[in-house]
RNA sequence: GGGAGUUUAGCUCAGUUGGUUCAGAGCAUCUGCCUUACAAGCAGAGGGUCGGCGGUUCGACCCCGUCAACUCCCACCA
């Protein structure tokens, strides 16, 4: 077969993937081995990948793979997360950008028709990027955060929460988005920079008896617009300046209304005027000063952010306009004090990236954390959930579990799963999984029944269903006990990036141990941020963040995830820079031009020349070493490193040294049983490498020879390595040295091809010399290399594994050259006997220092000082 | 403001109980080669007071202290 001149990947990765499909290889059912199971941490289902998942999907993927070629019934479960505000924002924008629609326009169900529309149009583009990548996950198990099994279960831990007490309904400040009308978590918001304005405005005091005293108090305030809603003005008791107006109220401004002047250590003498109006509606101290202090509660604002009627003066305005408003009022006034530039910082909605996020006081649905906390807490402490890289997020994750404060679960949004509680027209409520439980569980609670009730209309947090994956996406939820759940579930190990470990990772460890009394996963391998090559984030504005479909058409899948991995160190950020996956490229053609050498050779029985069997011997040493070193590597997640030496271990040991010492003259055959073995270790070096480049392996593997039906890398079994032969792998290196020495020697035209070279080699390595010989000999293309124990007159010195050789040539040589060379040998011996001499003439030393070290040192003494005495009579022989 | 982490060659990273004259690898750069598998390649070369300072030690890239820079998390003084 004629084999083109590069490895092309595109035709060879379409074809092993419907391949590894139709064989049915990533599909997993219950059976007698182990389980090694993975479940995708979901994406947005109307997302596209981008190089973070890129990198986590390719770790999982490399995990599963090893995982299925050791033996191991891997699974890995695929899916994506309906992910409420972002989808729901996305079907918004849409709607009215191409529809010209507002969500305000449309009923429940319309909207709900049109996001699951949406849904299907771009949710398989996911899907789509994840087989091009190359992942084995098993296409039959896709899960959706919004299937009906997966609703229900949301609903009925929902419901089960509920009853056990650690779900309940409560006025809470919260983050409130006032564009999309809706609240939003402390993570979703996002704090900006900004250059403010600090407002100086002054309040009339008034006595208990609500005479003016003529007397003002001014404190300072970022929010004027907001004093409408003033409950309170609050100093620190051992503030001097205010100590005196205990007991007196100061006078709101605009709204003439008489608030209480209060006392708390709180308030920062320094700051400002060291005086404070207090909002509770609108800033999260001051409605924690307001709980404190009993203060009344005046919300000024409406859900879009505009002053609602409590505000009493410019009812309506957006809240940046009426600022400007009330400014000019208090200007009027002669209230305002004066103005100051402020640096501030302003929290804005992550998914409307330019909308100011409002505090505000809501009624929403909270799960109690603290006694979900507690076991998962102690589940990462002890160990039984393992987290990678070490334990450098053990501090985070300790001090974020031991103050964790209750989560706030609604969210006002319809894409997701609707709140399952159910009102009657007072308010009063039930909780139940269906409106017909519902109807009985209030006939039984309230003692009336009633035709219909009417369900809540704000829907759950995303997290409140992925929490649950680990569970759900074996049905563990909605149908405990069943074979799968049972068979899979602990899973092995989550991937997933460091940001989410609070929103999701400790959430999941929760849910597992609540609902299934076990850790939902043994280890946790937190992959860093990607970042492109200036240490950016990657981002769409930058425009630095590559599409990856079109990155794995320009170099390869094989190529993109050889890039991502290659520097990629657990827990760390990685740059990605696209010079890593030209590197993959120039890798996959390194293996394809092997391929073609070996393809090339005609195996004979007997060539009549010697078969370089050290060659052989010494490469499947090397081989064993290396597997063995890439297994230790994988128990510690340390991937990268382990592509590192499979990299090395063919580019260098099996390419530049295996191949060339074995290679047959042109167009003269090779020994059938080298050959043989060759191949052997062509497959096992694909077979190491194909978790990380699955495609061009898979290709090569099914090049080198015809195989039988269901004889695929993919599936191939790992076998132990065997033990090495440390004397073998010595004499290797010591060829090589050799070998390179004399090259060298050649370079420098000190030597010709076709010479007869003669060696002086020490007696310590005359055997391991006498089996490597030929291979020098074939190597540096010699008439023959001998070798002698006496120096000779003009030799040339090589420095070979520390030790002085020998080079004997008939030539004529640059003695001057070598005496320039001798000499720096002998300066460098000479400055390495001092400093160990040195240190052995120090008594503290030899008093303090281990044994072994200090005999170490004596025999370095010993051999320095015999170099040093060759080195000088060869010297004296130029 | 609190906490965690990082700092080794131009770039990305190794460096495993402190012990060779130990400062490494890959990529990039420079030089020379279209040598019969591979120019997506081969052969060479240059490049770093291991962030600064101080300490412990016979001995420090490694341990301790301190300072600096960067990153992340948490909190969020009107």
């Amino acid at each position: 077969m004629e084999l083109s001149k590069n490895y092309i990947p595109a035709t060879a990765e379409d074809k092993w993937y419907q391949y590894w499909m139709d064989k049915q290889y990533f599909r997993s059912v219950p059976d007698g081995r182990p389980p090694f199971t993975i479940v995708i941490p979901p994406p947005n289902v109307t997302g596209v990948l981008h190089m973070g998942h890129t990198l986590n999907e390719t770790v999982q993927d490399i995990l599963v793979r090893h995982a299925r070629m050791s033996g191991f019934n891997a699974c890995w479960v695929p899916g994506s997360d309906h992910a409420s505000i972002a989808t729901e924002t996305k079907v918004v924008n849409m709607l009215k950008e191409e529809k010209g629609i507002e969500k305000s326009q449309l009923t429940r169900e319309e909207f709900l028709k049109y996001a699951h529309e949406w849904k299907e149009k771009y949710g398989g583009i996911i899907y789509h990027q994840i087989k091009k990548l190359g992942c084995s996950v098993d296409w039959e198990r896709v899960n959706f955060t919004m299937d009906d099994h997966y609703y229900k279960a949301v609903i009925k831990v929902f419901v089960d929460l509920y009853n056990k007490g650690l779900i309940y309904r409560g006025a809470r400040m919260i983050n409130w988005d006032p564009k999309a009308k809706t609240a939003l978590s402390d993570e979703e918001v996002e704090y900006k920079e900004l250059n403010g304005k600090l407002y100086h405005v002054k309040y009339a005091v008034v006595n208990a008896a609500g005479e003016a005293t003529g007397e003002f108090i001014t404190i300072a305030t970022q929010r004027p617009e907001t004093i409408m809603g003033d409950t309170a003005i609050c100093v620190n008791p051992e503030d001097e300046r205010y100590t005196h107006l205990k007991g007196h109220y100061a006078v709101v401004p605009l709204v003439n209304r008489k608030v209480p002047v209060i006392f708390d250590e709180y308030v920062d003498k320094e700051f400002g005027t060291g005086a404070l109006k207090v909002t509770p509606a609108h800033d999260i101290n001051d409605y924690n000063l307001g709980l404190k202090h009993n203060l009344e509660v005046v919300d000024t604002l409406n859900e879009d952010g505009t002053l609602s009627a409590a505000a009493v003066v410019f009812v309506g305005e957006d809240r940046f306009r009426a600022r400007k408003k009330v400014v000019a009022a208090l200007q009027e006034q002669g209230l305002l004090v004066k103005e100051q530039e402020y640096a501030t910082r302003l929290g804005y909605s992550q998914r409307n990236p330019d909308t100011v996020v409002e505090p505000r006081i809501s009624t929403q649905w909270f799960v109690k954390m603290a006694d979900l906390a507690q076991p998962a807490l102690e589940a990462v402490v002890s160990g039984d959930v393992k987290i990678h890289p070490g334990d450098r997020f053990m501090a985070t994750y300790k001090y974020w579990m031991e103050n964790v404060k209750d989560w706030c679960i609604s969210r006002q949004l319809w894409w997701g799963q609707q709140i399952p509680a159910w009102y009657d027209e007072s308010g009063q409520f039930v909780v139940a999984e269906t409106h017909e439980e519902a109807l009985r569980l209030y006939a039984q609670q309230y003692g009336s029944s009633r035709a219909s009730l009417r369900q809540d209309e704000d829907c759950l947090d995303t997290w409140f269903s992925s929490w649950l994956w680990p569970i759900e996406v074996f049905h563990g939820v909605s149908q405990p006990g069943n074979a799968d759940i049972n068979y899979y579930y602990p899973t092995s190990v989550l991937v997933t990036g460091q940001d989410i470990i609070f929103f999701w990772v400790a959430r999941m460890i929760m849910a597992g141990l609540e609902y299934k009394q076990e850790k939902p996963f043994s280890d946790v391998y937190f992959t860093g941020m990607v970042r492109d090559k200036l240490g950016r984030k990657m981002s769409k504005q930058l425009g630095n963040s590559p599409d990856l479909l079109e990155l794995i058409e320009r170099f390869g899948a094989d190529a993109v995830r050889f890039g991502i991995m290659i520097s990629s160190p657990a827990g760390n950020d990685l740059l990605f820079d696209e010079a890593s996956c030209e590197q993959g490229r120039n890798f996959n053609n390194k293996m394809w031009n092997a391929l073609k050498l070996v393809k090339m050779w005609k195996p004979v029985e007997n060539t009549g020349a010697p078969a370089p069997e050290f060659a052989v011997e010494w490469f499947e040493n090397r081989l064993n070493e290396v597997h063995a070193e890439v297994e230790k590597l994988f128990k510690d997640f340390r991937l990268s490193e382990a592509l590192k030496a499979i990299y090395s271990l063919i580019w260098d040991d099996f390419c530049s040294w295996y191949l060339e010492w074995i290679k047959p003259g042109f167009e003269q055959p090779i020994d059938a049983g080298v050959y043989e073995k060759t191949i052997s270790f062509f497959e096992r070096l694909v077979q190491l490498l194909h978790p990380f480049m699955p495609f061009v392996t898979e290709e090569l593997y099914h090049l080198l020879r015809e195989r039988k039906a269901g004889d695929d890398l993919v599936v191939r079994q790992f076998t132990a390595p065997a033990a090495t032969h440390a004397a073998i792998l010595t004499e290797g290196a010591l060829a090589k040295e050799v070998i390179s020495s004399i090259r060298d020697a050649r370079n420098k035209n000190q030597v010709k091809p076709k010479d007869t070279i003669g060696l002086h080699i020490e007696t310590r390595h005359q055997n391991a010399f006498e089996r490597i010989e030929s291979i020098i000999a074939k190597q540096v293309n010699a008439n023959a290399v001998a070798y002698t124990k006496e120096p000779v007159n003009g030799a040339i010195a090589l420095v070979v594994q520390k030790d002085k050789f020998y080079l004997v040539t008939d030539r004529e040589v640059d003695t001057a050259a070598q005496k320039e060379q001798l000499l720096k040998d002998l300066e460098y011996q000479r400055g390495f006997l001092q400093s160990v001499e040195k240190k052995l003439a120090n008594e503290r030393f030899v008093q303090n220092a281990k044994p072994e070290v200090v005999e170490a040192e004596r025999r370095k003494q010993s051999d320095c000082l015999a170099k040093i005495q060759a080195l000088e009579e060869s010297l004296k022989t130029l």
